[in-house]
This record gives C-alpha cells, structure tokens and sequence, in this order.
DNA sequence: CTCAAGTGAGACACTTATGTCTCATTCGAT
DNA sequence: ATCGAATGAGACATAAGTGTCTCACTTGAG
C-alpha cells in the first residue's frame, strides 16, 4: 500500500509522461484502485493542486537551500558565484519532476499557487541583482529575464536529457557553461 | 466570414491562452459555428495535427529563409555569424504562435510530425557544427545541446513576453546576447 | 428575382471522465 | 482467532465534449 506521497509521485511520473492521464489512469500508475485514489483526493482538481504545491515547495527548498537571501546580502563574489552553481545544480535535480507541474494549465491558473510562484520568482530576481551588483553576472541583462533565461536552460535540459541528447552527469556543467559565457567561440 | 486560415490562426490564438479549449470555444473565437468548424476540420485531430503542421511549415521556413544548409556550406565565419542572427530573429517573430503547438502532447505524439521535426532539428544541428567547425561557436557543447538551448531560450523569450518582463523590441538583442556571451560579466 | 451554396443554431446519440456509493475482501492490531 | 479499518472492484448518476444530422436563414452569383 503506498503512502499519499507515493502516490503523489507516481501520479506526478504519469502526468509527465501523459499530461491527460485520467484519475483511472492515476491510481493504475499508483499501483492502487481509483475509489482509494479518490478517498486520498476528493477530487482532481486537488489532486493537481497538491501536485502543484509540492513542486513550488522543492523550488523553495531550492532558494534556502542555496540561501540566496544570505549570500546575496553578503555582497561577496566569490560566494556569489558559488551560490549561483548550487542554485542551478539543486534545480537540475529536480527538474525531472518538474515538467509538467510548471507548465500545466490548471495549476498555472490556481490563484494561491501563481502567488506563491510569484514570491519564489521575486527571491531569485533579487539574488541575480545582487549577483549582478557584485559584479559577477552583467549588468546590462534585466534580472527578470535572467529567470526567464534559467528557466528556460531547464527546460532545455529536461528535453535533452528525455531524449538522451546529453548524460545526466553532464548537464550541471553543461548547464551552468551556456548559462554563465554562452556558446560563442571566445 | 473567415477564411480557413484565419479559423487557424483565432484556434492557435485561443488554444496557446487556453490549452483545454473545446470545439465550441474554438469556434467561438473564429467567430463561426460549431457545424461550420466541423466541415472545415471533422475532428478535433484533424484541427491539431494541422495546427501542428502549420507551425512546423513556419520552422521549415525560418531555416529555408536563413539558408542555414548553404551558408553552413560555405564555412565563411561571417556570413555563419549573421545566419545566426537571422535565424533566431526569425524564431522570435514566431515565438508568440509557436508555444502551444510545440509543446502539445497530442501533437508530439503524432508520427508524422515527429518524424518532420526530426529532420528539421537534424538540419538545425548540422548548421551549430558547421558554426563549431567554422570558430563562431565554442565546440565543446554537443551541438544537439546547443539546439535545445536555443529551443530552451525562445520559450523564455515568449514568457518573459507574455508576462510583460521584456519588451519585444529589446527581445531579438536579449536572446542572441544571453546565448552567444552568456550571463556572466567577461 | 431565383436558386443554390454555405451558414448557424440546435437536437441527437455516443463516448469518456468524474465523483459517489455499496459491498465483499483483505490486512493488521488486539 | 476476532474485530475493525482500509481497500479494490464495480455500479451508478452526472457532466461535458464530440461528431452527425436536420432545418431555417442568409447571401451572392446568375
């Protein structure tokens, strides 16, 4: 019998894979029946919004994990610099999961989840300031495209890691590389 | 009333808003009635795949136009260095149709249009490595990489658009920056 | 003006997913 | 071994979308 975050996961797999997956399809993927699925979620609709959740609860382990807020306020570029590599290196680990939470359309509707998203995206434009305050990332880029640009390297990498164009121990490097000097012959 | 193409476009319009749109919403945003949307595409596939067709028709012609084959063929730096450009000043003035239907699993779960955007990123691929073999682009990132990377940034692009972050006539500059030098101060 | 083609509105049958409910069975704690 | 809680399987009503069809109406060409 798997536990509720089991089962989370495994619908998270699934959705994924199959963005349409129905409730059937759900709780076939949870190893378990679909009245049990409905007594952990009433309805799916919750059930995507735990899903949600769950994914902006990683992203912000993701940002105190690397304590952006600390080191952003220390000024120091080398910790900067450091920060930013853990940073990108915690959302790579998760990035696997985080496929379909992040583009879903009912989750990108659910007013408290987009509030909260919108908190996390406030946190990390302040850190690329800072970031860019120091000196270590340019200053001519607005920070709120910097987001935007890490965002979608993920994706990027998602994709080329779904589709086993790069090898997973690779891409941390290969991430961070393009991200931080491009891919231009210097 | 709207020609065919038009009843595309309003669909991909509404279904780029909207993902889940039905038959009826689509029609309604064509501004025609559920019948007449039915005689012009008889199920809901049909509209997709065509949708999906289209987009890919715009691809196809972003590399014609650049004449990515034979300017990757002539090896000259310079002329590789602005098919650069052109390209993905081409991509962004697509970018704001393309987000739906690249990303649609009933579209890339069709085989034929699988099979056609294969070719298309294997032409795409060919041209980064001419760039590597010419010096314009670093050779140490697998130019599949670098093709995602590109795909990961047009999706940032039309994000930070859609949110209003970046304004569209600092987007071509914004994106050819962030991917040639990257982020970080030189 | 006339007529044919195309259109919109609506009815219809069909399918699929959802959420609720019941009931027999299983499993674990006591 | 027994009791109780939880489960799986399935029935059920409901809702929504799809694809087909009919019919009255508009419109534009002849």
């Amino acid at each position: 019998m798997p536990t509720r975050d089991e089962i989370l996961g495994a619908a998270q797999r699934q959705l994924n894979a199959q963005p349409t997956a129905s409730m059937a399809d759900l709780a076939a993927a949870a190893g378990i029946g679909r009245a049990t699925l409905h007594r952990h979620f009433a309805t799916r609709e919750d059930l995507l919004h735990e899903l949600g959740t769950r994914s902006i609860d990683r992203w912000r382990d993701s940002l105190d994990g690397a304590d952006v807020a600390g080191v952003a306020a220390s000024g120091d570029p080398v910790r900067i610099r450091t920060c930013l590599d853990d940073l990108l290196s915690r959302y790579l680990a998760d990035s696997d999961d985080f496929g379909f939470a992040l583009t879903d359309f009912s989750l990108t509707a659910a007013p408290d989840l987009v509030a909260r998203s919108e908190r996390l995206v406030a946190r990390e434009v302040a850190f690329y300031a800072a970031a860019q305050a120091a000196g270590v990332l340019r200053a001519d880029l607005p920070p709120r495209w910097l987001a935007h640009a890490v965002y979608g390297l993920l994706v990027a990498a998602r994709d080329a890691l779904a589709v086993g164009d790069v090898a997973r121990r690779d891409l941390d490097t290969l991430v961070l590389s393009t991200f931080l000097t491009g891919a231009q012959q210097p």
